[in-house]
DNA sequence: TCCATTTTTCGAGAATATATGAAATATTGA
DNA sequence: TCAATATTTCATATATTCTCGAAAAATGGA
């Protein structure tokens, strides 16, 4: 992953609203959830959780996929695996597994 | 960690200048670096640095102090595993390790 | 087709973030 | 004390982010 993916990831993370959202789809699973149960669950209007998942997406953490009237929100665990390897990787070097400044 | 700690460091490294900052704090180690060193590797005025390294200090991912006329800066490992931890656990559930959706 | 449900798009405003020049502060040594 | 070095603070201008109401688009069923 590049830096400006990990930054992407990131940003797009570091937010309530978008944080709590993908925590949710990850509890969810590969079956995902739809929009409006997200919205309803994180108590936000449904505009403001398009533009979170809009962001999300973006940020290649969630797939989206249409189930009749709903949108199904799912987590992308590839990416998610891959932006906690670049921190890990890139950004602990090989520090933390010693620990040597804790 | 909680939640608001996590969204503070994710935040604090959702940036080039304090990513790359930080990441050049880990390359050095304990011994840390001195901000000016700091400003030139990355090519940022003396304020523009003083701002993100009070960004990632007020996340607690850096430590400061005074030697000589020079500030120097180090990483707190221990904030940062911490940090990949809550996301390890706490965005990756228990999904990771299995990896369903990748 | 008409209507209800679900989600997204649009436009706007408030809030926050970012980088800057200039000035101020802290430290050292002559 | 004075000057040089190193860093921070301050005020500001620009840019971006965030949330919202209203309207539009997509879907399914009567």
């Amino acid at each position: 992953m590049e830096i400006k993916s990990a930054i992407t990831g990131l940003s797009a993370l570091a937010n309530d609203t978008r944080l709590a959202a993908f925590r949710l789809l990850v509890q969810a699973g590969p079956a995902g959830m739809a929009a409006g149960e997200l919205a309803r669950r994180l108590a936000v209007r449904p505009n403001t959780l398009t533009a979170a998942l809009t962001i999300l997406s973006h940020a290649e953490l969630v797939t989206a996929r249409r189930a009749g009237r709903s949108v199904i929100y799912a987590a992308r665990y590839e990416t998610m695996r891959a932006l906690l390897a670049f921190m890990t990787e890139n950004c602990c070097a090989n520090s933390l597994p010693d620990a040597p400044g804790a």
